[in-house]
DNA sequence: CTTGACCTTGACGTTGACGTCAAGGCTTAG
DNA sequence: CTAAGCCTTGACGTCAACGTCAAGGTCAAG
């Protein structure tokens, strides 16, 4: 299949998935106008990449999974490097959640102290 | 006291406090060759502006609480208006809470299949 | 033959809060 | 006189993941 089906199929744009190549995430055969050639295969990559995007994953941290995929693995989390990029990301988010609730309570603090009473309204965490 | 010394004082750089003037949220008198001229009020200014940074507002957020240490209050959170950034504030932080939540339950559920027993070394939620 | 729907590369725009030159003016100490 | 240490404005660079033209090639249908 064209960039545009594989688009489709993958609920991205066409310009992503250029991106994606640049990046190294994505390879495409070339047809003889040069047009890029996309298989079944691309589409499991995509669709991974998506998936770990939503989780809040960077294009580098989805690097190791594609690469799981391309070695030919089932799931791209199939690789050691992938489930240590997991290990990884799961620590930064327990970092940032620990920074947000350093930073909620210092702003609740805040707003109580401005506007004592105010707090009652904000639906807290009770 | 010129730039220099402000940026000492406030412990920020000289190209911040352009920033925040060219932002409409400090203002310099001039001397006459041209020199940025503060007092002691903008030393409060920057601070609030500062204090306010490192809790995760942004510039625009500050706004409202530098107009109030403007309009002659001993506080810039001391006006309803910053009170109310307060709370949106306090509903963003939740928010990204919740996303982040939401997020660490998918990577580790997205670990645990991969590599079942690995989230034990984790140092989860414990 | 021409329209229209595809495709190509290239390159600038977006967002926030500055960092980092560049090129030059003022002032004071030696 | 000159070096040192201030200051000025202007303008490009940074980071991520694309969005959005621009200019043009390709191919099937009418």
């Amino acid at each position: 299949m064209r960039i545009g089906e594989l688009a489709r199929r993958a609920g991205v744009s066409t310009r992503a998935l250029r991106y994606y190549e640049q990046q190294g995430l994505l390879a495409a055969r070339r047809t003889s106008n040069g047009y890029r050639e996309y298989d079944e295969s691309d589409v499991k990559v995509v669709a991974e990449i998506r998936s770990l995007i939503t989780v809040g994953f960077t294009l580098e941290d989805a690097r190791p999974f594609v690469e799981c995929l391309r070695a030919g693995n089932d799931a791209g989390n199939a690789c050691p490097e992938s489930v240590e990029v997991y290990r990884r990301k799961l620590a930064e988010i327990d970092e940032q959640i620990r920074t947000l609730f350093g930073r909620r309570a210092e702003v609740a603090a805040q707003l109580a102290e401005a506007c004592p009473g105010c707090a009652l309204r904000t639906g807290g965490t009770t």
